[in-house]
DNA sequence: ATCCTGACCGGAATCGTTTCCACGGAATCG
DNA sequence: CGATTCCGTGGAAACGATTCCGGTCAGGAT
């Protein structure tokens, strides 16, 4: 079952030293016409494929890159793994793609193993706070964060501009005429769940809205959590009119919590979320959201990986947010 | 930033030979109590950290299996990728995955990417058919079929029960008293899309509903084509009562449809769809779905090929399907 | 004719491990 | 007491590539 045609046969078929058929694959310019031919000729007779383990010990590079998610399953995140996976792609790099499934253990279980596996770079949407482990590792490899970022790392990023979206969709549920907006946040410990919040109150209080403190709740950006939030802010003597939920799993949530209390969408209570989805467009009502795009965020965090890499120190990168207004809170049933 | 400590240093600080070292790691049993003890400590101190590549390179074994999806941000693929990479961490594997996009040509970039990378092991869900590619590649390395299989293989795969599923969801809308089922289909060229077809026309004329070809079309898996397929269904002379949509993702795209043309779901048209996904339940109304479980599904498989890779000849799995009926096909709010 | 230059090449060292082989000494056995 | 096992050990040869270093040879300059 296992060929293992190795340089050496190639050299051998080719009639050139070792020497030379690695120069010649590797595009070394000082190689003949006629090497170059023979050895060409021998890779294809023999069907060769470079042992890519081999190669990136002799030469210090691995040509692969390290991308943790926190939940794969979550398709905001599958959109940026197929972003970075994409550009690294053009770049000829190999992913290595991990789930850390929003679970600080295993997070710590796959930095272990791509620094095992040596790899040339991280990205990583970082779990709960940098843990030591996490400082650690950034003096030893070249980091760089996707969506989230921990206080204190010097380490390049590419996030969204959270505050911009909040305070679109904010502005617009102002706008349309509500003054208790109840807000489904994400956890304290991630800093977008912080970024957003904090923006929140303070577009509350900039458009003079009711910035009653029951109205914000916080879940952990999975539906479940969504869903008891919506739960406990409707059920409150006075109920928001209007709900805004920071990411898109959440929403989906407090869409159960709302069909479940046999409330309409978009007539008794409006509902924007955070992250744009392919299919909340096609709900009824379509969903309002903050859309931001997930996919550039992916290959623009994989831009700077290999930049620094290369030996470069790119900046951080902090991504537009857009609202899109849809019939959830009261836009016509097309797109906006 | 490199630190690069090696099996060396550890050997030299800890006053034995790097053969000895060697044996302490990776727990040869010949090896005395002191220098276990010596050795360990030595790790510890030096923050050692094996390197994958050159224990890979001497020892056969990658501990590394490729597992090379459709579409990751097709949930369902997310799903049966976070089963198998779960499995794999348990036997202490690495996964690296890869996204085929639906795309041939990526597929093949990815499975030479992994012979490369002297993967152990490969799990697919395969693209169209069977190119000559694929073919050299299963003389190669262990290969497992996840999901589709493709004709002529000798491969071990794990599929679903799709032609149980497709018949409990016919014969449930028959007992509805639906005799016009609009079928969505998927392609041809992928071996899920025929089984579920071929399954249709036979559960129609089992039950003695309408058989008109008009009833029948067929996309590519994704919701755009579903959007399409259902626009086609329903503009006909003698539109359908039901439809059936044979993934997920073709599903929402009908519900676009179905939106955008003011049908009621489970009141003017019944819809049902293959494959559950988290927030189908959460819809308004809930979708009726065949259901089987794709965390399950990718565990398996992981089983399966890490038993062709210790040598054994496993055979392939069929895994259940079942349908639960919610409110878009007339059953209670509740999960059935 | 001699020297120099530059293009091309091959031998061998190297990357960080595992593993084969041989060896010393303690324990067991006749 | 000598022979035989057995355990733990270290030296050194792999694994499959890259790359340093020196050498050959052709051709142009002197």
């Amino acid at each position: 079952m296992d060929s293992t045609v190795t340089i050496k046969d190639v050299a051998a078929r080719a009639g050139v030293s070792v020497a030379t058929t690695s120069r010649v694959l590797s595009g070394n310019p000082s190689t003949s016409a006629k090497s170059r031919e023979r050895v060409r000729a021998a890779v294809e007779d023999l069907g060769y494929r470079p042992d890519a383990r081999a190669r990136s010990l002799r030469s210090a590079r691995s040509q692969t890159v390290g991308l943790l998610i926190s939940d794969v399953r979550n398709p905001f995140f599958a959109d940026v793994a197929h972003g970075a996976e994409q550009a690294a792609l053009r770049s000829s790099y190999v992913t290595l793609l991990a789930n850390a499934n929003e679970d600080p253990r295993q997070q710590d279980t796959y930095l272990e193993s791509f620094l095992t596996q040596r790899v040339d770079g991280i990205i990583i949407a970082p779990q709960g706070e940098g843990s030591a482990n996490l400082r650690a590792l950034a003096t030893k490899v070249p980091l760089v964060f996707v969506d989230r970022t921990v206080e204190g790392f010097e380490v390049p990023s590419v996030t969204t501009d959270n505050a911009g979206g909040i305070d679109q969709a904010v502005a617009h549920l102002a706008d349309r005429g509500h003054t208790r907006i109840g807000y489904i946040g994400g956890p304290f410990s991630i800093s977008t769940g912080r970024a957003r919040h904090d923006a929140f109150v303070d577009a509350v209080r900039r458009y003079g809205l009711d910035s009653d403190p029951e109205l914000i709740t916080s879940g952990d950006f999975r539906s479940a959590s969504g869903y008891t939030a919506a739960e406990r802010l409707l059920s409150g003597g006075r109920p928001p009119t209007a709900l805004l939920a920071a990411d898109s799993l959440m929403a989906v949530g407090a869409l159960g919590t709302l069909r479940r209390r046999g409330l309409r969408i978009g007539v008794d209570v409006d509902l924007v979320a955070f992250d744009d989805i392919e299919w909340f467009s096609e709900l009824d009502p379509p969903l309002t959201v903050v859309s931001h795009d997930a996919e550039a965020m992916g290959s623009t965090a994989m831009r700077l990986l290999l930049d620094v890499v290369e030996g470069g120190a790119p900046s951080s990168v902090v991504l537009p947010a857009r609202l899109v207004v849809r019939a959830s809170s009261g836009g016509t049933c097309g797109e906006a």
